[in-house]
DNA sequence: CGGTCTCTTGACGGAGTTCAAAGCTAGTGG
DNA sequence: CCACTAGCTTTGAACTCCGTCAAGAGACCG
């Protein structure tokens, strides 16, 4: 399942046979269950996962003591608590497989290392931060912008093939709201 | 001022003479007087700018027609819309300067030329995204965990010179409250 | 089939908004 | 250096969106 990470690579920078060797030698495909944990609260972030194939989320235990989703990622993205994975610091987040997947785990010195042999993998990273950065700018538009109401339709219209991947109550964790209300939404909408 | 950017890059790659000769052609400093717009919503984000000095917010218009800001970007930070930015599409924000500032202003096409030249800015920008994408991760974490009025104790607890430098209804704005209820919470303080 | 997740319903309460008006403050020009 | 004005902040009352709690109905998995 690298392939999929060396496609998607090549997709922005040029890759050498002695370029993939290195992203072999540095990188660690991971398979995952359903609830697995790849990082847990308290613990330090030490890989950046590409998601080759299924779903993760990103959450944290919110003052009340729920569980609050701030990310989910799917196939070709990349997902780490990046505070903690720079700085190799305690994180304050939790990292969950919600389906079995297909990772690709690169650890912070690991990810040193292959920089410093594929120096053009600092461009394909800065691309994929820039990517992910502006996804957040846009998403804080929405947030702000968009009642709750508002927020569902736009997912669901947005991402009409990921809805029927993760329970409601997820949804509404990630959207900032409660799965009674989600309902009262849903129920609207019909 | 370049001097400001020169400095900044080189706490995380090492420039030679002739980096800072390319730097200095490909970049073009900005000197704004306070409430000067960088970016008006329907252009084209140019440039991404570098705030050597003063304070920039961005901001966009919502659905009830008054202005939502949803950053600021103080000294040694770079602001843009990276979604506009990277594809050279029509943005949604607007960009403007809160104080007097002095800015360099770094064009689409130039920073691709600039990052051919001098190939270790790819691993700056990279840093420099990285390091704004775990500010907003952390951000959307206490924006899901906090009540408003959290919100703002914490705010002014981490930024506690920010706060005088700009009006309140500014910070209401960016933490996602009204003026009026800002006001309450000031005075529940007391 | 039994038990544990997940989704729905409805009653109630409260954090935060809206609107309107008055009080401040700071910048500007005379 | 004062006076004027526009912009900013405060107040209070009415309202509303959405959360909380509790209980029941499905749905999925071993």
């Amino acid at each position: 399942m690298l392939s999929a990470l060396i496609a998607h690579i090549s997709k922005y920078v040029s890759l050498s046979d002695s370029d993939i060797q290195a992203i072999y030698k540095h990188t660690e495909p991971v398979n995952v269950k359903k609830k697995d944990y790849l990082l847990k609260e308290g613990q330090i972030c030490r890989s950046n996962y590409f998601v080759a194939e299924g779903c993760l989320r990103m959450f944290f235990i919110n003052e009340k003591g729920s569980e609050q989703i701030t990310q989910f990622a799917i196939e070709h993205w990349w997902l780490a608590d990046y505070m903690s994975f720079t700085m190799q610091s305690a994180s304050k987040f939790n990292i969950q497989a919600i389906e079995g997947s297909v990772l690709i785990a690169l650890d912070h010195h690991k990810q040193e290392e292959l920089l410093k042999e594929v120096p053009q993998l600092e461009r394909y990273f800065r691309l994929m931060m820039q990517r992910a950065y502006a996804a957040m700018q846009q998403r804080f538009k929405f947030l702000y912008d968009f009642s709750k109401e508002d927020s569902y339709l736009h997912f669901v219209n947005n991402f009409p093939g990921f809805v029927q991947r993760v329970p409601q109550y997820m949804l509404a964790s990630y959207l900032g709201f409660t799965p009674e209300y989600l309902s009262e939404i849903r129920k609207k909408i019909r």
